[in-house]
DNA sequence: ATGGAAATGTGATAATATAACAAGAGGTGA
DNA sequence: TCACCTCTTGTTATATTATCACATTTCCAT
C-alpha cells in the first residue's frame, strides 16, 4: 500500500495533537541509547536510523518505505535490511507494528511497560498510540480465565480521527 | 504461511476447550441465515460455503487455504474468489479477521454485539474468541478522550495455550 | 421482460514478508 | 595478537498475502 500516501496532507500523524516533534524524538532516541547500554543491546546504525526514520516521519511507515530510505542513504536495499532492523526495534519495544495498516510506528514510552493502544483514521491513516494499563490487566484476568498464558497484546481500534471527523 | 500447518496436530483450535464441534456450527450457521434473512444481506453459495468451511475446520485459516477448499469444490480458483466472500463475512460480523495470524476465523457470536478479544498461542497457533465489552467501553472512553471516534476495535493478545504450558 | 445493481469468475500484478547463504564486524579468552 | 565465536549485514531468490480491472452472470424490482 505504501502508507502515507493516500491522504498525507491531511491529519497529524501518531498522535492527534500538535507539539515539538523533534523534541521528543530526540527524547526517545536518547532514552533507546540509554536502554539499549543498560540490556547490552547494539543499536547499530541501520537499528538506529530507522528508529530515527520513524521518528522523523511521525507517522506509522511501512516495511518498503523505510527500505527506500534506508537505500538513499547508502545501506542496502533488499527487504530483510529494513525487515530485520524493524524487528529490532519491536523485539525491545522502541517500536510497534501496526498490523491493521502493515506499518511500524516509533514507539513513545521506550523502556516502561506498557500495553499499548492505537487509534487508527479510516480515512487519513494517522495513528495514536495510548497506553491503557487497565486493558492489559483485563486481558490478563480473560486469559488466565481460560489457562491461557498472556504475553504480548495489541490492540488496534478503527475509527474516525478529530481532523477528518470535522470535515 | 499456509495457517495451520506448523504444529497442525496440537491445540484446540478457536477456543480451548472441548465441545461439541458440529453442533455450535449448526447453530452458528441458523443464525447468519436468519439475521442475512432479516438484514436483506444475501448469503449466496460461496459465501455460505466460505463459512462453513471456517466453522468446519474450527481454527484459523488463512485466505489461500480456503480458496483451495473453495476450488475443490467447483468455485473459482482465484483469489478475489476467497477475499471477497471473507470480505462480507467480516464487514457483516460472521467472521472474524486475525491480523497476527494473516488469517480468518468464524465468528461465535454473530448478530450479537461484542468487541471480540483473540487469544492466540504462539507455539500452535490456535486461536480462543473472548467477547470483552468492558475493554470496548474503556477503549470508547479513551477515544473520545482525544476527540477520536472508534466504530471498530480488534484486540490479539499473543501467549501461550494451556495445551502447550504443559509440556 | 427488462434494466440496473450486485455478485462471480478470470488473468494479471502489486504489496508484504521470509529463506538461505556468504561476508564482515566485534568481542573474548588462550 | 590471534584464533574463535557470535552477532550483524548484505545479497539473491522466492514465498505469501492481497488487490486491480474487466467480462459475464445472477438476481431482483420494476
Amino acid at each position: 500500500m505504501t502508507i502515507g500516501k493516500k491522504n498525507a496532507a491531511r491529519g497529524t500523524p501518531v498522535g492527534f495533537s500538535s507539539h515539538d516533534h523533534s523534541a521528543c524524538a530526540d527524547a526517545v532516541l536518547a532514552r533507546a541509547d540509554a536502554v539499549c547500554k543498560k540490556a547490552g543491546l547494539r543499536l547499530t546504525p541501520v537499528r538506529r536510523r530507522t528508529l530515527e526514520i520513524l521518528l522523523e516521519a511521525h507517522r506509522a511507515l511501512g516495511a518498503y518505505d523505510i527500505l527506500e530510505r534506508l537505500r538513499k542513504e547508502g545501506f542496502g536495499h533488499q527487504p530483510p535490511v529494513a525487515y530485520r532492523a524493524l524487528d529490532f526495534l519491536v523485539e525491545n519495544g522502541f517500536a510497534h507494528r501496526i498490523r491493521q495498516l502493515n506499518a511500524f510506528a516509533a514507539c513513545m514510552h521506550p523502556g516502561e511497560e506498557h500495553a499499548p493502544a492505537f487509534f487508527i483514521c479510516r480515512d487519513c491513516d494517522a495513528v495514536a498510540e495510548a497506553p491503557m494499563a487497565e486493558v492489559r490487566a483485563a486481558v490478563d484476568a480473560a486469559g488466565s480465565g481460560i489457562g491461557f498464558q498472556v504475553e504480548h497484546t495489541n490492540l488496534e481500534a478503527v475509527g474516525v480521527c478529530p481532523d477528518c471527523a470535522s470535515e
